[in-house]
RNA sequence: GUCCCCAUCGUCUAGCUUGGCCCAGGACACCGGCCUUUCACGCCGGCGACAGGGGUUCAAAUCCCCUUGGGGACGCCA
């Protein structure tokens, strides 16, 4: 059997959204299961709408997700001399035909038909001209389109998809279509089909959407003499409405730039959505990229659509909640100098990323993100939640303070004298600390946890953290008692709750 | 209007090919409890689905038909 040849081949009219780059991740998962190649090539036919800046954010996303390919990019504007050719070729054998309808005169047809109620699709008008009437026409500067011609007769084009079975389509529920404009250039339709005999691809893996493409290709392979490739038609991608993810409609929540901005790591990312339409059989979620590929089939691929369940508006997601779990699965068990490695430009986008976290400060730099990783669902969380372990220019969060604080307001007394105690005693470890805390609590009658709570929002912000004494030991000595000397902007904000 | 596809918890899904092991399993979310100085941590528990109706069969989530619902395609877009 010869080599598997998969491609993915995106528009670019606009960034890649989830739906293509899952689509670019089936693809990848094929073609390194078998190993195969992947192609990237970019349909740019449509000039008007295609634009560089797209290009590069396509290029851009596949990278960051750690989709890498094997031949290209190539560009299909290239090849439109080749695309052409191909039409000629149908001409001249009589399997295409030139239409000189105008496109107003369709356009009314089919709103009339529309209208009516009726079938919209071509009526054949220029199908059985003569070669005079054809002749007549050219010379009286008439334009044409050229249209492939639909078999005659009560036939059906018969293909097998990988995922959806045996599909066939009748003839007659197909209509001529056009695979060249009027001004010479090729259509995609046509275009795709000689791209990909060109380019020797074996498996097509694309979206549901392009099923009904399917059969007019399947014919025009045949017309071209060539053997049709496989294909693997996946479910879509639908929105918490129901309706197909559209980039117009979802905006940056479904871009996947977005998910890089919002902190995900890639593979996570390519986790989740690996699952919206394929799971391996069993109850595993979590992949690794070796175990994905190894479990990776186009015949687990479902055949219903998926919700990718956007929250809109909500306090606590941004996106799907199950993406979010996965992110934080990933956070929570990837090794921790590779999470560095992840959370060095956030910190850094922060603006409090320091050196020396790669050098003297490295061991506490990572026993740090060791501590604070367990509750994060997103790199970004580094520079949020886990801002004040890491910089002085950290924010209170109003629970925090309505809780712990504004409750509390003998602790703008005591806070700073048990900075004071704390700078007396020996060493810094959590045992020691915890015990003046518990000390200082009885002395003053109060609850331990008045003191432990309002030290954990003084000194790191937060209403939950890490258990407080080690938060404290990550914090460092000196911070912790400078922090809790200082707790006056913290009042200050209180009274103008 | 025509054609095509799909249909299991709120969401992602397992089970459907080869009916019985499924009064339907897992994950996320949600709710409750426990742990605790706290928590969007952890642990334990709960809620929660075979769209509806007909068949076939000793037996149907699984097979067949109809209805309903959802999606897609029908361009001189890709």
């Amino acid at each position: 059997m010869s080599e598997v040849r998969v491609r993915f081949a995106p528009s670019p009219t606009g960034y890649l959204h989830i739906g293509s780059a899952r689509t670019a991740l089936y693809n990848w998962l094929y073609a390194r299961k078998t190993g195969g190649k992947l192609i990237l090539r970019i349909e740019d036919t449509d000039l008007e709408r295609s634009t560089k800046a797209s290009l590069d954010t396509i290029i851009e996303g596949m990278k960051w997700l750690g989709l890498d390919w094997d031949e290209g990019p190539y560009y299909q504007s290239e090849h439109s001399a080749e695309h052409t050719e191909a039409a000629k070729k149908l001409l001249a054998e009589g399997k295409a035909y030139k239409c000189f309808c105008t496109k107003e005169e369709l356009d009314q047809k089919r709103e009339a038909a529309k209208e009516a109620k009726a079938e919209y699709g071509y009526d054949g008008t220029c199908r059985n001209l003569s070669a005079e009437e054809v002749a007549e026409k050219e010379a009286a500067g008439i334009t044409s389109v050229i249209r492939f011609k639909i078999p005659d007769g009560i036939g059906e084009v018969v293909f097998e998809d990988k995922v959806y079975g045996r599909l066939e389509k009748r003839y007659s529920d197909l209509e001529d279509f056009v695979i060249v404009r009027s001004d010479g250039s090729p259509l995609y339709l046509l275009s795709n089909v000689v791209d990909d005999l060109r380019d020797g691809i074996t498996h097509i893996i694309r979206g549901q959407d392009g099923l009904g493409n399917t059969p007019r290709q399947v014919l025009l392979y045949e017309a071209l003499g060539a053997a049709t490739p496989i294909y693997a038609h996946m479910p879509l991608t639908l929105d918490s409405k129901k309706a197909k993810i559209s980039k117009r409609k979802h905006g940056e929540a479904v871009a996947i730039h977005f998910y890089r901005e919002m902190g995900f790591i890639p593979w996570a990312f390519c986790n989740f959505i690996a699952l919206l339409g394929w799971s391996p059989g069993d109850d595993r979620e979590i992949f690794s990229r070796e175990e994905l590929i190894e479990n990776f089939s186009l015949d687990r691929i479902n055949r219903s659509n998926s919700v990718f369940n956007i929250q809109v508006n909500d306090p606590k997601f941004f996106t799907d909640p199950k993406a979010l779990s996965i992110n934080a699965h990933y956070i929570k068990t990837i090794d921790i100098s590779e999470l560095a490695g992840m959370v060095k430009p956030v910190l850094e986008r922060a603006g409090i990323w320091e050196e020396s976290y790669e050098g003297e400060k490295r061991e506490w730099f990572l026993s740090t993100l060791d501590l604070i990783r367990e509750r994060f669902h997103t790199l970004n969380n580094f520079a949020e939640g886990g801002r004040a372990y890491f910089d002085d220019s950290y924010e209170v969060e109003e629970r925090a303070l309505k809780r712990n604080i504004v409750k509390s307001p003998e602790l703008r007394e005591i806070l700073p004298k048990l900075g004071e105690r704390l700078e007396k005693i020996e060493g810094f470890d959590g045992e020691d600390v915890e015990r003046e805390m518990r000390a200082m609590a009885e002395e003053l009658d109060l609850k331990p946890g008045t003191i432990i709570n309002g030290v954990r929002t003084a000194v790191t912000g937060q209403l939950a953290g890490p258990s407080m004494f080690a938060a404290l030991g990550a914090i460092g000595k000196e911070r912790v008692i400078d922090r809790l000397k200082n707790v006056d902007w913290l009042f200050k904000k209180a009274e103008a709750l």
